[in-house]
DNA sequence: CTCTAACCTGAACACCGTTCAGGTTGCCCG
DNA sequence: CGGGCAACCTGAACGGTGTTCAGGTTAGAG
């Protein structure tokens, strides 16, 4: 039976929130759809072309309505709405974080960031500048969480997961240092 | 002629340099040596092994002298560092923030952060969470910026390299984002 | 009933990290 | 001087990886 884009797309997030990113191979994923690996290329032009629709995938199944009026929780909001999309599937934040660092994809938060930010009458050059900061903060937070959680997991490591910097804090460093910037 | 740790690890900092990270294969590392890649394993226990050490070396060869007193602009000074440090090097960014990541190495910075806002006084909870957010913003920057850099160069995109957001700008909003929550 | 587009096969190519039994080399110690 | 040991390396192999390509099947529209 044939499939379609969505098909393989649903089941390759599916193989990376149950085995993880190592597990994402074409040959696994054709295997699981009962598929030689060569056929997922009529879907997808290239195994990062599959990578950058998985995260952009990974960030519409994270998506919540919004309630905030005013920019800083406006802003807090996008941030932890991508927190949550990313952790929510296993190594969510490195595929995400890669993705979008090579341009390839995961342009939705980022692009939300500035339109809360210009919204708000922020400067041009602060716009790109805090919206930036803050999306390198959320990346490398979930990022180094996701890790830890999963090194604990395996038994890898005994890290305490407690030891982790807490999530709101370190964002309300940034904002603030953006309101005080304002004024 | 039999070869040194110190001699393998020279050439891979070179081989990464001048081919990127795609090019420091052992089969390639071994070769540029006129060994065979096995014979790297002597050295190394995995390429993981191997590039945590190319982390390290990046990063000890970006050091230089401390000149600022008071803690703002030693924060300033060892995040600049660690920024030109790792753009020093081809894909400099990514090898040591994945390597930090995965805990297998380049803890220097933070733990330099670490100090410099102990020694400020600065209360412990605040000091983990400011020294996070600062590495984050610092390796998502460089990584964004060696990443696009290396993009024009290749011609794979035509974003110029003015819409990047500025440094030091970013990171005054996280340093007054904290002298604010301490005041 | 034909034709076209979507979907897939199966083999191959050129790589990759890693392991392992065995071989060579150079230096120290008795 | 000679044995031995440690450092260093060989060469082949194993089991993977992403990707390409000529050709085959199948379902639906005209």
């Amino acid at each position: 039976m044939a499939h379609h884009r969505s098909d393989v797309l649903a089941h390759a997030v599916t193989l990376l929130d149950t085995h993880g990113l190592s597990a994402l191979t074409m040959r696994r994923l054709g295997a699981e759809l009962g598929v030689q690996p060569s056929a997922i290329y009529h879907h997808f032009a290239s195994k990062q072309a599959l990578l950058a629709a998985v995260a952009d995938e990974i960030l519409a199944r994270g998506a919540r309505p919004r309630q905030a009026a005013a920019w800083p929780e406006r802003l807090r909001e996008v941030c932890a709405e991508l927190r949550h999309a990313m952790l929510a599937v296993t190594d969510g934040a490195d595929v995400v974080a890669t993705v979008w660092a090579f341009g390839l994809g995961a342009t939705a938060p980022v692009a939300e960031m500035e339109e809360v930010l210009a919204d708000a009458e922020v400067p041009d050059e602060l716009v790109a500048v805090a919206s930036r900061t803050l999306v390198h903060y959320v990346f490398g937070h979930a990022f180094e969480e996701q890790t830890a959680r999963q090194a604990v997991r395996l038994g890898a490591v005994e890290r305490s997961l407690e030891s982790l910097p807490d999530f709101d804090l370190g964002l309300d460093l940034v904002v603030d240092g953006l309101r005080a910037r304002l004024a």
